[in-house]
DNA sequence: GATCCTCGAGTTCT
DNA sequence: CTCGAGGATC
């Protein structure tokens, strides 16, 4: 009877085991949680009614230890070493250069994985069991960390084969993948606690935890990349061998990882997964190169404490500190107060960043930034830099929350937030400066008018030296009051006067959209083109007619009704129409019966090799398609380009089919015969 | 009343 | 690109 309990509680750790292993190592689940979790039960409970039977690498025990009070130091018998780095094309060439001239070789053979942005760790295992694990420390002391590593499901508490080696010290790093640090942060917020900055610091906040249940609720994942003995021990002869090994032996290994020869196959290599990484689960700052052949390493041996068979190629970085030294407001066209963060300079995945929204006064209050903090501030796969998260240790003491103001800081109206809105707006209207200069800007933008050549910077000289304080008195302006403006030429003002004459012959939806009505956008704009004709006709127009309009509800009709019964804005208008704008609908195409993607919606990522997305938003609709901004269960194509955002994971998420250009052109030709 | 889909608005830097 | 919010739909 003991017998059968024992294979039994034998039999139920080894699949869960399997399990674990296909799920980690061979990232193909076969079982769902469900399952799993079952399965997990059962053996719990046998082993409970038995203690006899539990051992030390079953699956349940990793977790629920008792807390520690401090960590032991760890001596590493063989140090762990940092990489050389480079950010260059040209030190990675000087790398490959270095390596064959202390070879004598003219190619060599690389082995390359990706440089995961995490915490290095030491596993040691002894006949085939993990009896330790500690963190670099410093390199040749860290911190012993074996409690909570052993809550990691994706480190095996026993390795698989045989035979086994009897001793093995596996290095490797610890991290946490995107989607699980989004799922913690958001567990973080609901119970109060603070959220971590990014996944490296979620993953080394969970690691270093003195209790190893707070460990083990946090998701952590584990990829190893080498050993610290000898490989030839093992009969290994390349590193390639030997990360094949260690998979074999049951530890997850990058499914990324490559042999690349020469200089030019490593930068292939970067450019692949640079191109790879928005769409991998995990964070990366750049790719590891190694000569692949252990004996060629023992011949190129180390510098300082650096291998010199080895280079970490670094990405720009996505991430950096800085300091804020100043908030200020600014003051849209809608007179929303947008709080601006002023930053000291610093270099963000390749461009240098000065300035960053913090949105609004709720975004700020939870982010709590203030004047003088340290902050980290991000790039990522997006374009525009954030504030991620203050750094409290750097907090100076004086340093006290940020108050929106009262009162414009523009035009000194008071500052009014509707409740339900998350924004603050400037009461002024068009009594603001800012928001004439705003409104201006948006009625000459590409997009609206259209009108080359009149930016902020004029904008802002026109309506300071009152030359133009509404559209209609663009359309006033001479040549000689321009030309006495700083930096205006005559040939400037005339190239001006002519794309503002330009413009009177404009669409009509143009011109609706360029009024600037609140929560009027291109599409509404367009929309009340076809149906109402003319200017004159929109002006007249009841609510009642405009909520027959498609997409028009309560909110949008009285935003317009509001805009026409405002005298000021008539007048704005009828000055526009005086000064002989003749706008007129464009004509609506005629919705083909054959129009190739009639009732298709499209949604552009990433960037196309010969369209540019004005031109393949004009391609879409030619053929009787829609382009829109999100990706939903509805939409019909995502067109992907390179560099995809994270539209495309949505895609793939949704089941929403990919298409490249290639694809979208052929889609989106007439159809033949 | 809840949920999903779109649109509008604001934003950085070269 | 992301958020917030308007509108439509169940």
């Amino acid at each position: 009877m003991a017998d059968l309990l024992a294979e039994h509680a034998e039999a139920l750790r080894r699949r869960l085991e399997d399990w674990s292993y296909q799920y980690y190592v061979l990232d193909a689940p076969t079982v769902s949680d469900a399952h799993y979790d079952a399965a997990f039960g059962e053996l719990q409970r046998l082993e409970a009614e038995h203690p006899g039977l539990l051992r030390s690498d079953s699956p349940t025990q990793r977790v629920g230890a008792a807390p520690l009070p401090e960590f032991a130091q760890v001596a590493h018998a063989v140090p762990m070493l940092s990489l050389s780095n480079a950010f260059s094309v040209a030190e990675v060439h000087a790398f490959d250069q270095r390596v064959r001239d202390g070879l004598g070789r003219d190619l060599v053979r690389y082995a390359t994985e990706p440089k995961f942005d995490g915490l290095a760790i030491s596993l040691v295992y002894e006949n085939g069991l993990f009896v330790q694990g500690a963190t670099r420390g410093d390199g040749t002391h860290g911190e012993d960390v074996t409690a909570n590593l052993r809550t990691v499901r994706a480190i095996p508490l026993r390795l698989r084969g045989d035979p086994v080696p009897a001793r093995l010290t596996v290095r490797g790093e610890v991290l946490m993948f995107k989607r699980d640090f989004a799922l913690l942060n958001e567990r973080q917020v609901a119970n109060g606690d603070k959220t971590f900055a990014n996944p490296r610091n979620a993953a080394a906040g969970s690691l270093r935890q003195l209790d190893p249940r707070v460990t083990a609720g946090r998701r952590l994942r584990f990829f190893a990349y080498g050993i610290a003995e000898s490989p030839a021990q093992h009969g290994l002869d390349s590193h390639s061998a030997v990360l094949d090994w260690l998979r074999d032996l049951g530890l997850p290994v990058c499914a990324e990882r490559r042999v690349a020869v020469g200089a030019p196959g490593l930068l292939d290599y970067f450019a692949h997964i640079g191109a790879l990484r928005p769409s991998l689960p995990f964070e990366l700052d750049g790719v590891v190169y190694k000569v692949d052949s252990l004996t060629d390493q023992q011949r190129l041996g180390f510098i300082a404490r650096a291998p010199r068979f080895a280079l970490a190629h670094k990405y720009p970085a996505e991430e950096a500190n800085t300091e804020v030294l100043a908030i200020d407001v600014q003051v849209g066209r809608t007179g929303a107060l947008t709080p601006v963060a002023r930053l000291r300079p610093v270099s963000v995945g390749g461009v240098t960043v000065s300035n960053a929204t913090l949105h609004n006064e709720d975004e700020l209050r939870r982010k709590d930034i203030r004047v003088g903090d340290h902050v980290v501030v991000r790039r990522a796969g997006d374009v525009i830099p954030e504030v991620v998260t203050f750094i409290a240790a750097q907090r100076p003491a004086q340093a006290e929350p940020y108050r929106m103001p009262t009162r414009c800081p523009v035009c000194d109206s008071a500052v009014v937030r509707l409740p339900d809105e998350a924004v603050a707006r400037c009461s002024g209207g068009l009594f603001c400066p800012a928001q004439r200069k705003q409104a201006l800007v948006h009625f000459a933008s590409r997009r609206a008018m259209d009108i080359e050549g009149l930016g902020e910077k004029l904008v802002e000289q026109l309506v300071d030296a009152g030359l133009a304080d509404t559209p209609a008195g663009l359309y006033r302006l001479q040549l000689d009051q321009l030309v006495a403006l700083d930096r205006m030429g005559e040939r400037s003002a005339r190239n001006l006067l002519d794309a503002l004459d330009r413009s009177r012959s404009a669409s009509l939806d143009r011109l609706i959209f360029a009024l600037g009505i609140r929560n009027v956008g291109e599409t509404t704009a367009r929309d009340l083109a076809r149906r109402f004709g003319s200017i004159a006709a929109l002006t007249e127009a009841s609510e009642e007619a405009l909520l027959q309009v498609r997409d028009i509800g309560p909110v949008v009709a009285w935003s317009i009704r509001q805009f026409f019964d405002e005298p000021h804005n008539r007048a704005v208008v009828h000055a526009l129409l005086a000064a002989g704008l003749h706008c007129v609908p464009s004509a609506a195409e005629p919705l083909n019966e054959l129009a190739p993607l009639r009732g298709k919606t499209f949604v552009l990522t990433g960037s196309l090799p010969a369209l540019t997305r004005d031109e393949a938003t004009a391609l879409i609709e030619a053929a009787g398609g829609k382009v829109i901004g999100s990706v939903s269960r509805k939409t019909s194509f995502v067109v992907a380009g390179a560099e995809p955002g994270s539209k495309l994971a949505r895609a793939l998420e949704l089941g929403v089919p990919v298409i490249d250009e290639q694809q979208l052109r052929a889609l989106a030709a007439p159809l033949q015969g």
